[in-house]
DNA sequence: ATGTGC
């Protein structure tokens, strides 16, 4: 560990003021022994650079997964003051609202005989790759339709139930959306999109829950032992991608214009109150609607294929929750004891509301949020609950996955493809992408473990492990 | 992440 990091309990360490010039508060960090090597020195700078931005509360943050990004690091946490703090793309990521849901089916792995049969015809029933286009024929209408109430509006035109958009975070849809923030060309990019899993770590997954650590969680989640269950793991597509285009070079003209001092161009951002933030705030707003939409429409494809394949209930795969990666939000945290607005970014970090928090339904009032940590490909996922301690250290924050160890052009120099799938397959798990490169950049060695990064933050109390999940197929995009 | 890069 580099010498002028502090440490400051068995898994956390503190970055002093100092360590880049301007830094306004310190910053903060969850790393356990074992992963220590894993962390980059460019993670580490960016993480002390976002403690420079103006109006940043506290301190900046990273959770376990951390990796280097986009001007915030991956695995990044910041709050902001709601008058003098800064609303920055850089903190939210190219792939507005990336997120990942449960869902639960009647199923067990004995009534899956031919899992590369229904690997298969999930993979013909959900786009997936780059630029694959959508199951569906979006009007302009339904596009600012889902812009303006994301799950919601999805739910509306038939893909799912009023139940699923009670277990989506924010409801499936932010308020403070702003679809004529968004750019005709973004919308162009969005309307063929919709339904579609996208390329890259995006997936969606067959897994089982095989074991569980707190069951009396678990029966209020809806999750079994044994049980089989779908997870997805996508985002807001190209219209996302094109929205933090078009603000970016917004912002960075912001900067000069308000004359915020930048250690890193990346961080390109303007004040939360400017006309620049708040157009920003809310086409995010709007693309993370459509992310929530596009998750609400895959899960529809799923749960018909599931119904036909397997003569079940629709109803009998319900929504265990959906969970964003990547946004920054208007939330309710404590500030020095006081009770304060602030916009909170997580970049590759997911929410973990601990019990009492009045966004969260009834059901989990006592117990906290599900958060679900979607493992690397042929690796555990977790489900997990938010606590009190997340609330109180980081912002009602943890980790979002595994986080990335090595480049997808070395990932594709150590192993083919079909090594890859190999492998996995005398595993037990059949994987499907639409070609072998996408299956050696996703190689489960390429990233961190995601036991390792779900232990790191059970052990600082940030959020708590209900269950893990094994996968049996994957389809990758 | 991305109709993937100047």
């Amino acid at each position: 560990m580099n010498a002028q990091i502090r440490q400051t309990a068995a898994n956390e360490w503190e970055i002093p003021r100092g360590f880049v010039p301007g830094m306004r508060v310190p910053g903060r960090f969850f790393l356990s022994k074992n992963l220590a090597e894993t962390l980059e020195d460019g993670a580490l700078t960016q993480l002390a650079n976002v403690a420079t931005l103006p109006g940043i509360i506290r301190c900046s943050l990273g959770m376990p997964d951390i990796h280097w990004g986009y001007g915030f690091p991956i695995g990044g946490v910041g709050a902001f003051d709601a008058e003098t703090g800064v609303i920055s793309p850089g903190g939210v990521g190219f792939d507005i609202n990336c997120g990942v849901r449960m869902i639960t089916t009647p199923l067990h792995v004995s009534d899956i005989p031919d899992m590369p049969g229904l690997i298969e015809d999930l993979f013909t029933a959900v786009p997936t790759g780059v630029g694959s286009k959508s199951p569906c024929r979006l009007s302009q209408q339904d596009l600012t339709g889902m812009l303006e109430n994301g799950a919601k509006h999805a739910v509306m035109m038939g893909y799912g139930t009023e139940r699923d958009i009670l277990r989506c975070e924010e409801n499936g849809a932010m308020d403070g959306a702003q679809p004529e923030h968004v750019s005709k060309k973004a919308r162009q990019r969005g309307i063929p999109q919709c339904g579609t899993l996208g390329s890259g770590n995006h997936f969606l997954e067959i897994q089982t829950v095989d074991k569980i650590e707190d069951q009396e969680t678990a029966d209020l989640f809806g999750v079994t032992e044994g049980q089989i269950c779908v997870m997805i793991h996508c985002g807001s597509r190209g219209l996302g991608h094109q929205v933090c285009t078009d603000h970016l070079q917004i912002l960075e003209q912001a900067v000069h214009t308000y004359g915020i001092e930048l250690p890193d161009r990346q961080l390109a951002c303007a004040p939360l109150s400017s006309p620049e933030g708040e157009a920003y705030f809310g086409a995010m707003a709007a693309s993370a609607n459509y992310a929530w939409a596009n998750r609400q429409i895959i899960t529809h494809i799923v749960r018909e294929l599931f119904v036909k394949k397997f003569r079940i209930e629709y109803e009998e795969m319900p929504l265990v929750y959906d969970v964003a990666h990547n946004v920054a939000k208007w939330e309710e945290h404590d500030v020095n004891g006081v009770r304060q607005n602030v916009c909170v970014h997580r970049k590759g970090a997911t929410r973990a509301f601990g019990p009492g928090r009045r966004e969260l339904p009834h059901e989990f009032q006592g117990c906290g949020q599900p958060v679900i940590i979607p493992g690397s490909m042929g690796t555990p996922s977790y489900l997990l609950a938010g606590t009190k301690g997340a609330m109180e250290k980081t912002f009602g924050s943890t980790c979002h996955g595994s986080g990335r160890v090595q480049s997808r052009s070395s990932a594709k120099k150590s192993q083919t493809g079909e090594e890859v799938a190999r492998a996995l397959l005398a595993q037990g798990i059949v994987v499907r992408a639409p070609n072998q490169a996408a299956i050696a950049e996703e190689a489960p060695e390429v990233y961190k473990s995601s036991s390792e990064v779900v232990r790191t933050v059970h052990d600082a109390g940030i959020s708590r492990i209900i269950a893990r999940l094994r996968p049996l197929g994957v389809i990758k995009g």
